[in-house]
DNA sequence: ACAAATTGATGTGTTTGTTGCATCAATAAT
DNA sequence: ATTATTGATGCAACAAACACATCAATTTGT
């Protein structure tokens, strides 16, 4: 490896070199004449070339020198960059927040969350990733988002967690279907329901959360059909296949088709949250969770 | 000004990151791990900001940190880039001559120094100008050319010069003049012979060092005609209106219309020096200069 | 479960390197 | 001829960086 020369070298040569003269280049840095003499020979040794050109009354650069000179002001130029942007990222004043949402989220919790980011930080860019619980989860562990909108909850020892929203289910039938009669389905009204599900790929951590609630509620859920596209599955029940449960969030942008219902039973939600990795100490991370939290569930 | 800290904090804070274990760094800077445990610390004080996650059995690079591990490798790669670059230049093993060279060094002199330069310095690169004497004076001074093949002799305390060739002066008749009986003619035969030479603009240097010739000769030179064209010039010999002077070297490239004769006369020569400023220490030209002393007249 | 090893941090005396002061020789200006 | 200015140098004083020994915290090995 070679010697690289200290920077208090290279700054003096620097200054010498603007300068050309020994006493006002050393007045510029504070430094004994000498001293500075005595740098620069130190830097054209370590180097083992001259850098000056230098009689009694005249200094002027080598070849070499005028060459180096201009490489030298631009490193240091560089370096100074360089350590304002790091300073800027250390600050959370700028960096990039690399952000996994999953469908549940993408409606009103994660632009809600961005919108408020971008007004308070708008020197800190923002990367949105659609991805599926799973693989936010999967994302986070190997670095590759920093925060995850995701289906909760979600218990690893490397993750936090805050709840964002908690929002009931719906039923989601055809148009004119005879549970649309009642304001409010109970668990009960839907135990004979045929279901019509996304398969476990694209659904996969939803998929486990409803099973896991009709568990709890004593209900067999039994999906009479899977559709790998949530389009097909919309249309599907209001072909009146069957019908099928969706969040609060997403109601709105189920089409003409078919109606919703609430379910009346407080089991019966998905809950949101906000993932990230414990040891991730990233001041822009730490302010768009900052900024997450003002829509957090007040349960 | 900002403070930027010393190389070897970032040099230490670049082996801490790429390591990321404080002894094995220490080892490969060959420093003591608490001298490195303060560089590091030193450097995040200097800066104001940590780089550094460190618990007693790990160490991760903060977002900061990651983002000035990169600037900062990409930093001490350009500094040892610069290092080398100025190192190749005052070694002369690059860089670049600027040579003025005029008519008479034109044939011979300057191409076979340049076809010996660009074996022997391939990577030295050459820019070749042509210019008259006094221009080349002018330019050397004026630091626009490095080194000029120029009439000679040139005094000048801040140039110094080497004589490569001093060539025998040739007289050049129209065909079947009566000086072309003699195989060498005398400053006498040519006493009462009309003139024909370039005018002062083009052949400056060269009418002041005939002009010299002449007088020392006890011979008056009287230009019946001036040319400002050199092939006019050798056109108006060729329709028989005088006679003109020129050095061997020319007198390969005067067409069919003429004939020349050698003036016996150890004073009609010419001499073309090679010419460079004092001062000027650049490598690349010191070697230009010893490549074209292989052609030195021996005189 | 306990000892041994490994992690980075820190207290301390020593050393190395850098500085400022005074002065020099060389050169330019007056 | 005198004075002022240039960069270089000898030397003593100082400050910064160092190695050594040790610490607390944590993991590893048995």
């Amino acid at each position: 490896m070679t010697a690289v020369p200290d920077l208090s070298l290279l700054h003096s040569f620097v200054t010498v070199a603007q300068e050309l003269n020994f006493r006002r280049s050393a007045d510029r840095l504070a430094i004994d004449q000498s001293a500075l003499s005595r740098r620069i020979q130190k830097l054209e040794a370590l180097l083992g070339y001259p850098l000056l050109e230098r009689t009694t009354r005249e200094v002027m650069l080598t070849q070499a020198g005028q060459n180096f000179y201009d490489s030298a002001t631009r490193i240091l130029s560089d370096y100074r960059q360089a350590i304002g942007d790091a300073r800027r990222i250390a600050e959370g004043r700028t960096g990039r927040v690399r952000v996994g949402y999953m469908a549940f989220a993408a409606t009103e919790l994660m632009p809600q969350a961005v919108a408020r980011f971008e007004t308070r930080h708008p020197d800190i860019s923002l990367e949105l990733r659609y991805m599926r619980t799973q693989g936010q989860k999967a994302a986070l562990i190997n670095d590759e988002i920093d925060v995850g909108f995701m289906i909760g909850p979600y218990d690893n020892s490397e993750c936090q967690s805050i709840l964002l929203a908690s929002e009931q289910l719906y039923v989601v039938t055809p148009k004119g279907h005879p549970l649309l009669r009642k304001t409010q389905v109970t668990p009960e009204d839907i135990r004979n329901e045929d279901f019509i599900l996304g398969d476990m790929a694209e659904w996969g951590e939803y998929r486990h959360r409803l099973g896991d609630l009709f568990v709890r509620s004593g209900i067999a859920l039994n999906p009479k059909l899977e559709a790998s596209n949530t389009l097909a599955l919309i249309g599907l029940v209001a072909a009146g296949l069957g019908i099928t449960i969706y969040p609060k969030s997403l109601t709105g942008f189920l089409g003409p088709g078919v109606g919703v219902r609430p379910i009346n039973n407080s089991l019966f939600q998905s809950q949101t949250i906000l993932a990230w990795k414990r040891n991730n100490r990233s001041r822009a991370l730490s302010n768009f969770i900052d900024v997450a939290k003002l829509g957090e569930a007040s349960v």
